[in-house]
DNA sequence: ATAAAATATAAAAACGTTTTTAACTCTTCG
DNA sequence: CGAAGAGTTAAAAACGTTTTTATATTTTAT
């Protein structure tokens, strides 16, 4: 039926070569290396004869030879650590946009926000497999920051933080929003209009750049003048299903918050279904606020924030091919501010 | 203050190679290709010496010299229409878990959903750059399989359709979900409750999924005795944005339809949000059901259908998996169908 | 008619690996 | 003590390109 025998065995036989082709057309590798390429001089006629050749034995030129000699592969990896959180869409978009009008192709890589995925993506870049690397990366440690040293391509990271690397004199760009400044301004928000009692939904522990929205947590409730209470915060996973969790315990606490700060929307939608099937409203019954922006949350009306991530994949793509093109010298650090906007969940005033 | 001169300086040193190291440690490139990769014999103490020559020089293999001389890249790309639609998450969670357990690194390529995308990635697997590859195609042109034919590594196409390549003496895997009997059952569903006008949000015309689901919409009209009304139909953009506008046109008519089917989620929650902009209820006012079963639809209460994502992923890693390792011979084709998940969008009945 | 320049092709080197072959040294065993 | 074998390393070939150099042919200018 499916003539799955004979195309398999063919599919095994040696892919042709441009020896192959150098045979094929009488001529020798290099002539047939100009006609392809169109450098240098070939007569029409041999051109031709070469072109037919090509043709007949379905010849593809190797990327791995032509990488090899050329010293160069036009790929670059854009590595995010998250494929189920919308806002790296506009990244990749950015990005996109910028390198294909130099003649790169894009290539993704998922590092899971782990470290050792974020290695794995540098360790791509230091054997080669693409000339440039944008990543954006969860974690601040230093073997990171080693790897990435010993690697003879541009990097750019692009980094949910505030200025960790700043200063460090690394040896690479970064573009970074501050999430930091997001998270404080969310609480600080919500203190403004009222609220004492404001419940944290922290995200994954351990991961570098939940730990610096954490510190912004607690540092707008200092500055608000607003103690600190362990109970209101709750570790889980940056998800959906983590916010959910998250709302559920808070929302049924005895003396619950009356708002909620998510250190992103996944976890603030998550929430906001909790708190929906208790039976309980937003901003009702409850304030709360998130971070990154999605669709969703112009749909449900969950107070969030702009975090200008098409902006920063065009820059950080800009800044590696400038950098890919030799031109640039000097190591740049870009930063960019989240933009609160404010929507119906956090309306809600005591 | 940073040290940008110097180290974009050393940075455009070449990076070493096996025979610096070689040089180094003083003995031959096959030693120490033999002592980096444990292989045949080495004395301890020249594999000693070398581990401290390329450490030095901080030696990294190329990848592209590597995979000249082995042949194999041990990378895997798996193609995407979309980054902006949920449902592809499911299928690179599937295909990483796979490939990962047998020592294979995943790659991600987005095509846009345009044939030109498709062919790029295609033309990815010819030029070796990767071994195989997973591409998840909206066309269904002669040219895509041409193209296909003339890799000589292993490709599976994953399928939003119905069964156009069976039969067709393909030399791939494939696995597909039907998506048309998911549109199908869809309007099925929405007139076995009653209801005769069911508008269509149709997606991107000339995409050949999109066309099949169509074709689905229509077929599924006619066996149920309903009239065709073309201005019940809006071709526009599989996006949300797309739905957005499709939903604002078909709610304004005069003599509006009574049901929304949705070619997709995206649209389906576009359709809403227009719906509940102009004042509107789902499904007090207007029955509406999309297809993929996106979280939010879980959220918002439309009806979709489960796309099997995952196991789709999964599968097709598998049938890639066991074509690399040259055990399998014949070529499969492997469906799946959607699975309703009646929420309150269309619990309206007339 | 000759020299210079332009056109056209072949041959060889190089890119960085892995693998094969050969050679040399040391044990071990009869 | 000699031979077989194991351990150890070097040398060379091969993978598929591009690029450089060399050489031959044709055209143009003097």
């Amino acid at each position: 039926m499916q003539d799955g025998g004979k195309k398999a065995k063919e599919m095994t036989n040696r892919q042709a070569s441009i020896t192959d082709v150098a045979r094929l057309a009488g001529v020798s590798v290099g002539t047939v290396s100009h006609a392809l390429n169109s450098v240098g001089y070939v007569k029409q006629e041999t051109k031709e004869k070469i072109l037919k050749a090509a043709e007949e034995l379905n010849y593809v030129p190797n990327r791995a030879g032509r990488i090899l000699k050329t010293r160069q592969t036009r790929l670059v990896m854009l590595a995010i650590p998250d494929t189920s959180n919308e806002i790296y869409f506009g990244m990749i978009e950015g990005v996109q946009k910028e390198i294909k009008a130099l003649g790169y192709s894009l290539l993704l890589y998922y590092t899971n926000g782990e470290l050792e995925g974020e290695l794995d993506a540098v360790r791509l870049l230091q054997e080669r497999v693409v000339d440039g690397l944008i990543l954006v990366h969860f974690s601040y440690k230093q073997v990171l920051l080693d790897e990435i040293r010993r690697c003879s391509g541009p990097a750019v990271l692009l980094g949910m933080c505030n200025h960790l690397w700043a200063g460090a004199g690394h040896p690479f760009d970064t573009v970074s929003i501050d999430v930091y400044s997001g998270i404080y301004t969310a609480v600080q928000h919500l203190a403004k209009i009222g609220h004492r009692k404001i419940g944290y939904l922290a995200g994954r522990r351990n991961v570098d750049v939940y730990g610096q929205r954490f510190a912004a947590y607690r540092d707008a409730l200092k500055d608000a003048g607003i103690p600190y209470r362990e109970e209101y915060v709750y570790w889980n996973d940056w998800t959906q299903m983590g916010g959910y969790s998250g709302g559920r315990t808070l929302y049924q606490m005895k003396d619950r918050p009356t708002a909620i700060c998510a250190s992103n929307d996944l976890q603030a939608i998550g929430c906001w279904e909790a708190v929906r099937d208790l039976g309980g409203k937003v901003p009702g019954d409850i304030a709360l606020t998130g971070l990154d922006n999605l669709n969703i949350c112009k749909i449900l009306g969950i107070t969030s924030f702009d975090m200008k991530e098409n902006l920063m994949g065009t820059e950080a793509a800009r800044h590696l091919m400038s950098r890919l093109s030799g031109s640039q010298m000097s190591y740049q650090d870009l930063y960019f501010r989240p933009e609160i906007q404010v929507r119906d969940s956090s309306l809600y005033t005591l």
